[in-house]
DNA sequence: CAATTACTGAACTGTATCGTACACTTATTC
DNA sequence: GAATAAGTGTACGATACAGTTCAGTAATTG
C-alpha cells in the first residue's frame, strides 16, 4: 500500500512510505524482526518459534509484528523469500580469474562443498524439506535461487573451458550436474540428516580433489 | 517393570508378558496403534499429529496408548525405530545373479533410485532432517539401518565383480560411494525439497544408464 | 460367580500459542 | 500545543493438545 508520493520534490530512491503526520514507522524495527525471524525460524521451523519470542528478540511488541505483517504465515514467507533472494552469495565463483582449468574447478569445489555443508545453508535445507512436506512453494522458489542459478554459473564455467579447448565436446549443463554430484557426495545428505557435523577443511579439500581428478578423467580434452 | 515371570515353565521366547489372571493385552491393538503412528508421523511429523489422531485411526482409546507406551515421544521413538528396522529391503539387491556386470549395476540402480525417491522414503527423510534439527540420534540409526547397509552391499558386489576381472583395481567402498552418489545425482535431493515430484520409470531408467556409462568409463577393466 | 486385568469414553487440568482489544506512551507534522 | 499515527504492555478469547482421572465395561482365570 502507499507506493503514491503525496507530495512531489522527494527522491523517488528513499523509502517512499512514512509519509503520514504522525510517528513515522521504525525501519530499524522492522529490519531486526525480519532478521529475528529469520535466524529463530532457521534453525527451529515454523512451529517451534512463537511470534512472542520473535517479538522478544527483535526487541519489538507483539502487536507491531502484527501491523506490519500480516500474522505468522506471512511473516514467515517473507523472511525466508529474503532469505532465497540472499541466498548463494557469488562467493563460490572468485575464482573466474584464467588460472589453470584444475585449479579453477577445486576452488569452486570447495567453496561449494563448504557452502553446502555449513550450518546456515544446512539448516536452510531442513527447513525446505519440511515446507516441502507441507506442500508450500517456497521450496521451488529456493531452489531457483540457489542450486539451481549456481548450475548455471558453472554451466557457463565449463561451457567457456570448453571453448577454450581445456576440455572435451560436452553438454555444459549435464556435465555441471555431474560435477557438482561429485562434489555433494554423501556429505551433503549426510549433514542435512545429521548424521555427520560440517567436514572440516581438510576432509573438504581432499574429498574435492578426487571428485575433480574423476571429472577430469571424464572430460579432459 | 514386569520383565519378571511369576511362573517357571515358559518358553523364555514367548510372549512373557500378558501372563496375568485377567483379560489379556490385545496385541493386534498394539500393532493397530504402532501402524497408525508410523504412517501419521511419516508424513505429518512428530507435531502435526494428536495422540488422539493416532488413537481414532487405530480404533484405540487414548488411554491405552499412554498405558503401554510411556507417551508421544516414546511411541515416536518405538515407531521409527520399527521403520528403521524394516526399511531398505533386499528388494533391491534382487539381481545378485550372474548376469553381465552393466546389467547388474543398471538393475540395482533402477531399484535404487526408484527407492530413494519414492514418496515413502522421500517422507522418512525429510523426518529423519526435521529430528537431526532437534538434536536426535534417531538419524544416525536409521542411516546405518538403511543407506549405509546398502553401501556395504554394493560395496562387496564391486569387490566381487573385480575378482572376477569385470573391474579394474579399485576401493570398493569408495567406487560404491561414487556409485551412488552417480545415482543419486539432482533426484534425490529435489526429491525431498519439494521441487520435483518423483521420477516415472522412464526417466530413472535414462538416468541410471547414463551413471552406468559414467561409472563403468571409470572403472571397467 | 469372583477376582483380576485390559480397555473405553468422557471429563478435566494445565499449558502453550495465535490473534485481538484497549488504554497508554512516543515521535512526528502543522 | 493540537492532531495524528506508530509503538508498548497487558489482558483477554479461542483453540489445540499432552497427559491424567474415573467410573464403567469387556475378557480372561480360578
Amino acid at each position: 500500500m502507499g507506493q503514491r508520493t503525496s507530495r512531489s520534490g522527494t527522491t523517488p530512491t528513499a523509502p517512499a512510505d512514512a509519509r503520514g503526520r504522525g510517528r513515522p514507522i521504525d525501519a530499524a524495527k522492522l529490519a531486526a524482526v525480519r532478521a529475528a525471524a529469520e535466524s529463530l525460524f532457521k534453525t527451529r521451523g515454523f512451529d517451534g518459534v512463537a511470534i512472542e519470542e520473535i517479538a522478544a528478540a527483535a526487541g519489538v511488541s507483539k502487536v507491531t509484528i502484527y501491523k506490519h505483517f500480516g500474522g505468522k504465515d506471512e511473516l514467515f514467507r517473507q523472511a525466508v523469500e529474503a532469505k532465497c533472494a540472499q541466498y548463494w552469495p557469488e562467493v563460490v565463483f572468485d575464482t573466474q580469474v584464467r588460472t589453470d582449468l584444475k585449479l579453477r574447478l577445486r576452488s569452486f569445489g570447495i567453496g561449494f562443498v563448504g557452502l553446502v555443508t555449513s550450518a546456515d545453508v544446512v539448516s536452510f535445507f531442513r527447513l525446505m524439506a519440511m515446507q516441502a512436506r507441507d506442500g508450500s512453494d517456497l521450496s521451488q522458489r529456493f531452489w531457483e535461487a540457489g542450486p539451481e542459478r549456481t548450475l548455471q554459473r558453472l554451466a557457463h564455467l565449463l561451457d567457456a573451458a570448453q571453448q577454450d579447448g581445456e576440455l572435451r565436446r560436452l553438454d555444459p549443463v549435464r556435465a555441471a550436474k555431474q560435477f557438482i554430484t561429485l562434489l555433494q557426495g554423501e556429505y551433503q545428505l549426510k549433514c542435512i540428516l545429521g548424521v555427520i557435523d560440517a567436514p572440516g577443511r581438510a576432509t573438504i579439500k581432499r574429498h574435492v580433489d578426487e571428485a575433480v581428478d574423476v571429472f577430469l578423467r571424464m572430460y579432459a580434452a
